[in-house]
DNA sequence: GCGACAG
DNA sequence: ATCTTGTCGC
């Protein structure tokens, strides 16, 4: 993949091979207040179901006992949800864990998962926040701007922001609140099932992001994209670890 | 200082 | 994220 759109190529490609990359969390921060600035939204998403749109999803699974991260891409055809593309890449945990900084532990490997799918897609959906960040950048809107795709994210918990009830029927949500301000809406994908909270990545609007979130999400509580990509990041990561079995005994 | 804490 | 058995329900 070579995103012509890609608002900052070079700093994306330069991260893919390995290029600078924060190592304490003090720059890691600073990366952030960096780039926040960068994040659009102006929504630039085709709407759900629009034939020949492509919708990727991407996932990253560790081992940390041996320093190892696995992430996927995988882009689904917007109409049919049929798997087109697939790509994934290996590497050494670039950044420990911590809350607020993840994009820092899972960006360099999918950034190179993306590098190699053989198509663009015209919409992202991410593991994670997006604008419901501490610093407004969360993984999903420092994906964006590295890469200048339009992208969502879609987490599996409220992390630190709080809402009000959410509807029992499909399709109802909530307001995200960071105190007064909306950063995004828990979305009842199934009835009789926990919410996920989407929020926006970059390029794409909120109501936009849930609709996308909704269509992909019709049979699971997760959009069919995350478990894609999940279902094949673990599959990497296990062959990996197999690889690398064989060939030290 | 204490608790909370995307994946 | 990951470690883990059985169990309730469609």
């Amino acid at each position: 993949m070579t995103p012509g759109a890609a608002a900052t190529p070079g700093a994306a490609g330069a991260v893919a091979r390995g290029g600078p990359w924060p190592v304490t969390e003090a720059e890691a921060r600073a990366v952030q207040e960096e780039l926040r600035a960068r994040v659009e939204r102006a929504d630039h998403a085709p709407p759900p179901g629009t034939p020949g749109t492509l919708l990727a999803g991407v996932d990253v699974a560790y081992d940390d006992t041996h320093d190892t991260v696995a992430a996927a891409a995988v882009v689904l055809d917007g109409a049919t949800h049929e798997v087109v593309a697939r790509a994934t890449e290996c590497a050494r945990v670039p950044f420990p864990y911590v809350p607020g900084l993840l994009a820092f532990r899972e960006l360099p490997a999918v950034l190179a998962a993306l590098e190699r799918l053989d198509r663009v897609p015209d919409l992202v959906v991410c593991d994670g926040y997006g604008l419901a960040h501490p610093r407004r950048l969360g993984l999903a809107s420092h994906l964006g701007v590295l890469t200048g795709l339009p992208t969502i994210g879609v987490a599996k918990t409220p992390f630190r922001y709080r809402h009000g009830p959410v509807g029992a029927v499909r399709g109802d949500g909530a307001p995200l609140l960071d105190g007064t301000e909306e950063v995004g809406r828990a979305l009842r994908t199934r009835e009789g099932v926990r919410p996920v909270y989407v929020s926006v990545g970059h390029r794409v609007g909120l109501d936009s992001a849930c609709a996308h979130t909704l269509d992909l999400a019709r049979r699971y509580r997760l959009p069919e994209t995350t478990r894609r990509a999940d279902a094949l990041c673990r599959a990497a990561l296990r062959e990996a670890l197999e690889d690398a079995g064989r060939a030290g005994h």
